[in-house]
DNA sequence: GGATATCTACCGACTAGTTGGTCGGTCGTC
DNA sequence: GACGACCGACCAACTAGTCGGTAGATATCC
């Protein structure tokens, strides 16, 4: 499993997707990037929805991944919520992935393969839970603070930072920006 | 000017933008809805380009009337705010137009013909500014309360109600949970 | 007023290129 | 000799866009 080529092509597709969203990127995109055969992209990945669920089945894994790590290291909750915000400030400002494909493909959901659907659904769910966790724990420890439940207080947080994105890209990729529209979010919980 | 014809293939291209974005709608599409021949449309909007610049410009029209009458027949800053981000929670409710146009575009950005790009832009500017505006006045007339200035408080709303969006958009359009996420930072500015 | 020219809206038929996807087959490895 | 990785050639369907032409208004000239 995961030979070279199969990585690649799942690096190339999640690329892609990340600049120009689902419904603009083709098998040939892929093949000319990779340097492979449209046909071996179909051998590892049959359909365009397949690949794409695949995308985001590892996009997801690497956030639960990131979730943990933070959970496991930094016990400070203001600490992680800042971890969070600061992690998309980074990519923003490397123009490394500036945007949550999870996030763009929701933009394009009505239009998406319902495999494909559910696995968006499913990251949001599972972000918003992750971070929701975070608040709630935060809360408790009276790291934070907040006029809101923790789970509302997530999804405040959340759709904050997607359309800070959405202003970044907006803004010719401005970091600055980004963090300008979170920061003020971000301490309102942080105190 | 203005035709029957013409107005419709405008609607059309609007509503399928909406729900599908720049790359996932074709003049084979709208001739099926409208129905009129493809060459129809062509000879509208020469180019794919064409209609979507004039789709957002139209779009951008509409939302500075909408602006405009609201500067002129509702005095309090903390009720226009409120009239912007309650308008969305409507679109949402009725299933109306459940997205802003412009947003949708926003995520494309990368992918989409310059023209078009620079009319989104465009609209962002315009609404920061407007919102901006009515955020500057009723701060100085104690309508409205802000740590940050106008300008960032403008862009603070226009992104958390962006992302509620995307977040309403995930959960089938779900005008509770658009609603359950710009309030707080609608209450935070209107005290 | 009647013939003629012009214009706009519209259409069917077409094109060149791209889309996701299939097929049979080759190569190296276990 | 079976298997996974890979490929060239192909396919039907679709893409945006073009072309020549028609029907019906409106204007122009005699």
């Amino acid at each position: 499993m995961g030979s070279d080529t199969y990585t690649r092509i799942l690096d190339t597709a999640q690329a892609l997707i990340v600049t120009r969203g689902y419904n603009a990127f083709s098998y040939a995109d892929i093949s000319a990037v990779v340097g492979v055969g449209k046909a071996t992209i179909h051998h590892h990945f049959p359909g365009k929805a397949d690949l794409a669920v695949a995308v985001i089945a590892r996009y997801r894994q690497a956030t639960e991944d990131g979730m943990g790590a933070m959970a496991a290291h930094e016990p400070r909750a203001d600490k992680r919520l800042a971890g969070y915000v600061g992690f998309w400030e980074q990519c923003i400002r490397d123009n490394d992935a500036p945007f949550c494909i999870a996030a763009l493909l929701a933009a394009e959901l009505p239009s998406l393969p319902s495999e494909v659907a559910a696995q968006v659904k499913a990251h949001f769910d599972e972000l918003i839970a992750r971070l929701a966790g975070f608040i709630d724990e935060g809360l408790k420890k009276g790291e934070l603070t907040s006029a809101e439940d923790a789970e509302r207080s997530a999804r405040i947080l959340v759709a904050t930072v997607h359309g800070a994105m959405l202003a970044a890209r907006v803004a010719g990729g401005d970091a600055e920006l980004y963090a300008n529209i979170t920061q003020p979010v971000l301490q309102r919980l942080t105190g």
